[in-house]
DNA sequence: TATTGACCTAGAGTGTGCTCTAGCTTTTAT
DNA sequence: ATAAAAGCTAGAGCACACTCTAGGTCAATA
């Protein structure tokens, strides 16, 4: 509460740019921002707390409008933490599935990559797809 | 090659929809596909395979643009596969730096939803952001 | 013969998530 | 006193990746 920080510098602190800062809270991510008397927003250590898991939620995929729901929640039901549980486990579940597909795309990828390394060092041409595809269904389990 | 298959088919194989495929062909992902005298579109196996293996490009979060350029490369050396495989060690690189991003992220998430399973069980308030960052502090490393 | 269904093209429209502009106020430095 | 720096709002604009529409062809079926 008692330290306050400047847009700029919230900006900096959390990777946002500051026009992103203001659409944040235009949108209903942020509650407002308290004002200094010029109008100027001060930020609190909360706030940017708050921002921090914001983005977690984003860089993990979430879609702004489930974290504006995730953000009603909590500005709503301050003291009933349940229905955000739910959707953060659902949110979870999705992040987990999602890693684990990302990794099986990177095998295959790191296959292809293999496979390219041994053409450059038999000087062979590339076989394409139809090679590459036997090659695949041989490697993956 | 002898195998063909009409657009429909492909869409379900690889699960992207009519429109998209003929998007891809529009804007360069696939080299022209061969039509039937009627001038529909025919897809090869090998066509499939291609598709299939650009999808897992745009699912790891490769730009439509820096797959076209890759496309380019195989219809422009065919016998060249150095380039390629730069791109794509390039493309592995950056998936896997995402893929920490997200581990620490889910890290991150998991334990909030442990956070609130505690409050609910002591039936406690959420103590929000200061209570939050303190947990979060003494939990992560 | 007529209609249904699958496909075609060119191009317009959409959703998401910012990102930027114009025009203004306030504060600070010269 | 004036200019530069930082911030403000409302709203326009943009990049990306589709997604859909309108209007048409062609082949097969009732």
């Amino acid at each position: 509460m008692s330290t306050e920080f400047t847009i700029r510098q919230v900006a900096e602190a959390t990777g946002l740019s500051i026009h992103t800062l203001r659409y944040y809270e235009k949108v209903g991510l942020l509650a407002p921002i308290y004002r200094a008397s010029n109008g100027h927003r001060r930020y609190s250590a909360e706030d940017i707390a708050w921002l921090e898991f914001l983005v977690r939620l984003r860089e993990t995929g979430m879609p702004i409008k489930k974290v504006i729901a995730f953000a009603d929640l909590v500005r709503q039901h301050p003291n009933e933490v349940s229905e955000r549980r739910v959707l953060l486990e659902e949110h979870r579940n999705q992040v987990k599935q999602h890693l684990e597909e990302l990794t099986r795309h990177l095998q295959v990828i790191d296959l292809k990559v293999e496979h390219y390394k041994q053409l450059e060092a038999t000087g062979e041409n590339d076989h394409s797809c139809i090679f590459w595809k036997r090659h695949l269904e041989k490697s993956l389990e």
